[in-house]
DNA sequence: GTCTATAAGAAGATAGAC
DNA sequence: GTCTATCTTCTTATAGAC
């Protein structure tokens, strides 16, 4: 049924700004629009109606990281993609990256989420890391690594690259799910950040 | 008193666990060692607790800038400080620093919390964002300033460069409070970074 | 200042009609 | 599948004795 993916949809979008415990199956109703028993017939209870959030937030990080460059699985084919960018294309990039990590709905949701309910559990916990510190770094460490090898970039540990690269972006993006804003200040300081990350690490600038 | 004192200790330890709403008047007295009618002498109501909590948060905070270098207002002497330091020590105090941010209590507690209950309201994401992002950044980066103008870095936006060290490091704390287990990765990742981070500003290296 | 007893209301969930 | 009515339990908070 259609009401059982609204339901998930306007649950998703309440516990992400409000938190499990302080959004209420009233509420979620309410914005579905029906009554709260009926929210019964699709889920046994509010707890189902979460972990049914966590599978899809789980399909689609599987799905996005199909499509998008960043979080991907095959960073030999995007290394290929960007072996011959320009750096004002690279920054571009970055940027258009950024924001849609910033703005997709689902994204945003799926990651302020994960913020206040991270301490919950560990399999939470994990989850985040995982999004969120693990998978962006390996891949991009990845990517580095073919960037080194091929002369592109300077010798260093790619993790470390990678670590460099990611953290500050990262960090830009929380400050604007916080501030949303402060979008253009994260947007200076991410075009910034890039040009000199390349001014550290590139051959071709020097 | 010191009943009162005790409350607010014990309230800190569960709602930076549990969030605010999962965190039963009832808890809080337990773990104090009183029955929960027994708290209203001491505060008006549960949302009492909490705001004295972060007026606590606060005042803990103006302290610690005072103290610790990194948070510092006062750049100028803290550059004195850093000037003659060798890349080996720079990497140590690096460490100690994350070490404390991350073991010290109170200083971890009041980051939890702060990161579970970030969306509740404006006030506590402008909070969240002024301790964690735009203080330390702008010490820093005063701190990155002086650096270059008296040579010891190479040219380059002092924020960029503020970001640029302080992000991984932040990044690498919400991991750490998130899995404690991963400490030791965390420790080298922080050590590697400094000294890449190092070979790329410093005018010594090179 | 701490207790027991208890009020007042909220929240999750079920029963059963339609 | 949705509704109204209702149950049960939990949670905050107050009253009043000690």
């Amino acid at each position: 049924m259609n009401t059982k993916k609204k339901i998930i949809e306007e649950a998703l979008i309440l516990f992400s700004e409000k938190g499990y415990s302080d959004v209420y199956v009233n509420d979620i109703a309410k914005a579905v629009g029906i009554k709260a028993p009926s929210l019964y017939k699709h889920f046994k209870n509010k707890q189902e109606i979460f972990h049914a959030i966590l599978e899809e937030l789980r399909e689609d990080y599987t799905k996005q990281a199909a499509n998008i460059g960043i979080h991907g699985d095959n960073a030999n084919v995007d290394a290929g993609i960007y072996a011959d960018v320009t750096e004002e294309a690279f920054i571009e990039m970055g940027k258009k990256l950024f924001l849609y990590f910033l703005h997709d709905d689902r994204m945003r949701l799926f990651r302020k989420l994960l913020t206040i309910e991270q301490f919950r559990d560990s399999e939470l916990a994990d989850l985040y890391s995982k999004q969120y510190y693990n998978d962006p770094l390996s891949y991009q460490g990845e990517l580095f690594k073919i960037f080194i090898s091929t002369g592109k970039f300077k010798r260093a540990d790619p993790l470390v690259l990678a670590l460099q690269f990611y953290a500050p972006i990262y960090t830009l993006l929380t400050v604007c799910d916080r501030q949303p804003e402060r979008e253009q200040e994260a947007l200076y300081m991410i075009e910034e950040h890039i040009r000199q990350f390349n001014i550290n690490y590139s051959e071709d600038k020097q």
